[in-house]
DNA sequence: CTGAAAGCGCTTACAG
DNA sequence: CTGAAAGCGCTTACAG
């Protein structure tokens, strides 16, 4: 237990310079290999640990990165932001950083404080994991530490942002339902909420003018109020056959409501969502979906804000990480 | 942008010295109220940023606690474990102690490769939120900084630890179910998975032990392999008339499975679930089960860490947080 | 190849 | 009420 080795002590016990132990332990040259063994060995032998916190002082850096993930835009499925994050450690710690997490509530949010490790130096960049509101983003502007926006962006500023390709994927989701023989389409989300809703939407709106459809204003179907609270979804007069939903939970929740009506999915409607999590296959029939490389997403995001940590600072803009439509049973094939 | 304002700036700005300016900023005495307040505004107007590290150097703490998730045991509900880390952090930061988390891969358990933020020094302490291995559990008794268990024990080792009451909890929920006229009760787990499991069963065993009913040894239905995935549930010949289930994601996965081989619940069968986690009320119908006051159990957690790392170090054993039955609609008065 | 000196930003204990 | 000195554990730049 209650040791606390530092390299005092290791220089100490074998006659050598902190300066010399310093080096053997860091791998550097200036020291015989064979001193180098000894002071490596004994530093294993004591149980010596490597003070992260005295480099910091040094270097004026924390090696942590600040995570902020906002708990308001979240629904009940965590999980995704958490395997996020874990991506988002676990690639950082490749690179000698610390991830801090901070899940920033809506009363924080609202009034504006930003996390106690901003305040406290604790890390050198922050990676905010979710969209935040106005008021938050016009804050993050104004402080001394580097920022990425992580799957939202805002064209208001010039903060770096990587998100999912939500234009392309939901371009394709919906040339898929034409090519199915789909025209009467509709769009189950609120259009105002995010960005990330609105490049889906409009990636829809996309497909449907390339195919000469043009979108009823009654197709577009809200599904949540404006504190982020699902409400009970309004149908259209004349029904559309079928719904391409901003996110799988929303898909998740028409297709209860159609089959409550007495309709099947698919045959009677087909559906599609977003985003490839737990609604997308505890639903029956299993939903037809867009799925995102949280990986490759996770990594640039990394790559990014540490290159503006080290002030390698060339800006990337937004960067867009395409997904992949993951082909299910919510699609059924339809004569015009 | 760019400042890093330190100590040093305001004093030199206000020909004081660093002495006085700490005292200032930390409230102390032997200012007088007056330079106080100058220093203060002056710290205020030129952006400064208390400096944690260096406290963290001086003092030999680095005023962050290390949260270790395995992913190992986490099925594909995360959610609960985020949310118990969200209210650690939370209750941490009150405490100016922020929260460091880590998701422990299968492959860094297996390899018991404890976290960079150990051999760093970057945390004073260690929660561990779910049960890892033996082989790591022994790793974490060997290590120089204090740790706490949470969400399960280990009876070979003294850290302490804090746990839902799963005994009194799955007593009281068997306890009902023989209210309603249930006599024929099958338990549906691994009771060789986990110490949460093994203790549910037992408050089971409890319950039809007090009113004399005995437990069929077909009744205990497995529901996952060595590796923690579920697998198909195995029915006894003579079908009991309820069933407990380990957790709410296993009690979701019989109703279905009940339901497809033509059964309704509670009409035919009674389920009830642990955890009241998203499963619970996804089922239809929504399941009875116990929920655990999350934020209890963090604020223990807590201030069990933070008492170790300021050596208050009376170890406080097995602490346990009781549940509340949330009653729902999958449990049906039965006649004996 | 080896090490004495200075410094990162703070605080504590002490002196004036 | 105010501040000079020492120290937390390390590293860099320099001297020998």
């Amino acid at each position: 237990m209650k040791s606390n080795i530092s390299m005092k002590n290791i220089a100490k016990e074998l006659n050598v310079s902190i300066v010399t132990v310093s080096k053997a332990l860091n791998d550097k040259d200036g020291v015989s290999d064979e001193l180098k063994l000894k002071i490596k060995d004994l530093a294993d032998k004591m149980g010596y640990r490597y003070n992260m916190l005295a480099k910091s002082m040094r270097d004026g850096l924390s090696y942590n990165i600040g995570v902020i993930i906002p708990e308001h835009f979240l629904g009940d499925d965590k999980s995704y932001y958490f395997s996020v994050f874990k991506h988002l450690s676990q690639i950082m710690e490749k690179y000698q950083y610390c991830a801090i997490l901070q899940v920033l509530n809506a009363e924080d949010e609202n009034g504006v404080i930003l996390p106690k490790f901003y305040y406290d130096k604790k890390v050198d960049g922050l990676i905010v994991l979710g969209q935040v509101n106005k008021a938050y983003i016009k804050a993050l502007q104004n402080i001394e530490i580097p920022v990425v926006f992580l799957d939202f962006y805002d064209e208001n500023t010039n903060v770096d942002s990587i998100t999912v390709d939500n234009y392309s994927g939901a371009y394709e989701l919906t040339n898929y339902l034409i090519k199915n023989g789909h025209v009467n389409i509709s769009f189950v989300g609120d259009i105002y909420a995010t960005s990330s809703i609105q490049d889906r939407y409009l990636g829809m709106c996309k497909s449907l003018l390339e195919h000469g459809i043009k979108l009823r204003e009654d197709y577009v179907i809200c599904d949540r109020d404006e504190h982020g609270k699902y409400i009970e979804l309004k149908f259209p007069k004349d029904m559309p056959t079928a719904f391409v939903c901003n996110c799988d939970g929303v898909a998740y929740n028409l297709i209860i409501k159609l089959k409550e009506m007495g309709f099947r999915v698919p045959e009677d409607f087909s559906v599609v969502g977003f985003d490839n999590d737990i609604y997308a296959t505890i639903s029956d029939p299993q939903i037809t979906t867009v799925e995102v490389d949280v990986e490759e997403m996770a990594g640039t995001a990394v790559k990014s804000i540490l290159d503006k940590v080290k002030k390698e600072n060339r800006s990337r803009g937004r960067s867009m990480i395409k997904g992949r439509i993951i082909y299910r049973d919510s699609v059924k094939k339809i004569n015009r």
